[in-house]
DNA sequence: GCAAAATAGGGGCATATGCGCATAATAGCC
DNA sequence: GGCTATTATGCGCATATGCCCCTATTTTGC
């Protein structure tokens, strides 16, 4: 019977991972902008250099992303010819690789990346971004809206 | 010298808070499908039924949001007429607020929202729930990119 | 009182996000 | 070997996000 039997629309975790999202994007894009890609991008990037090529599916769902959403974001980076899409053994997929400047881009956006991780983690504690991203992870590990 | 002095990309925070965002998106969209309104939409409404009729700009600050996205993002709140935006005393501003219709939408989205809330506290524990909107309200709360 | 500065907002451009439907291609059954 | 189920992907529609430039309005300076 107390007031809190009805949490309020204040607490929402929704709206406050987005508001911090949003501010974050702001930070990281800043820092990325003279390489010229975005924090998507560069998150796109920097897996392929990690990892080699791999499908668009596998990467989607590596990434916690939609097929399509990152077909699309793919987009603007092979315009760019920073990555190229080729058919693959299996002639239904298409595997997504770095080109030459793709790698050139990435490994120039790097220490700019370092910049912008590096700035959070001063403002808001090397330990607690270490927690922040434990919890997030875990978060995006779980397939929330299956019974699971 | 570890080789951890470079740290990876693997730890990027802002590719962490995007992945996780997606997925408790998938949640809660999912949850409020049968209101009609998206997450985000939720928000404004809430927010609007919380405080009041307030002018864009007010509230894009509240939100950690560009103005022009609100703007945006009002648009189909107002073909639903969810919402109503009038020109205030100064003409320079754009008053938003709750039409009944809207407010009937939020009072019927909120049980949906509590469950998504529920639902997810659940699976990720309650207690730990609230340590991670602590953190995430203070990366939103910080002017991140300029000198504070 | 009028010109300049400041403020609130809109529209264009580009990216990011995901759902539903359609298409292409492989795998499996018989 | 051809029909069917599965898989990988693309495309249209709609929302979400933010930058830059422009317009409208108020405030300020004189």
């Amino acid at each position: 019977m107390s007031t809190a039997a009805k949490p309020p629309p204040e607490i929402c975790n929704l709206l406050a991972l987005r508001q911090a999202t949003r501010r974050l994007t702001q930070l990281y894009d800043h820092f990325l902008a003279p390489s010229g890609v975005r924090g998507t991008q560069f998150s796109i990037l920097a897996r392929l250099k990690a990892r080699g090529p791999m499908p668009i599916g596998e990467m989607a769902e590596a990434m916690v992303m939609d097929r399509t959403t990152l077909a699309r974001n793919l987009m603007p980076l092979r315009r760019q010819r920073l990555v190229a899409v080729t058919p693959g053994v299996d002639r239904r997929r298409r595997e997504i690789r770095l080109t030459d400047k793709g790698l050139a881009t990435i490994e120039a956006a790097l220490p700019l990346w370092r910049r912008a991780q590096h700035h959070f983690e001063a403002r808001y504690g090397g330990g607690e971004a270490e927690r922040l991203r434990a919890m997030l992870r875990e978060v995006a590990a779980t397939e929330l809206a299956g019974g699971g």
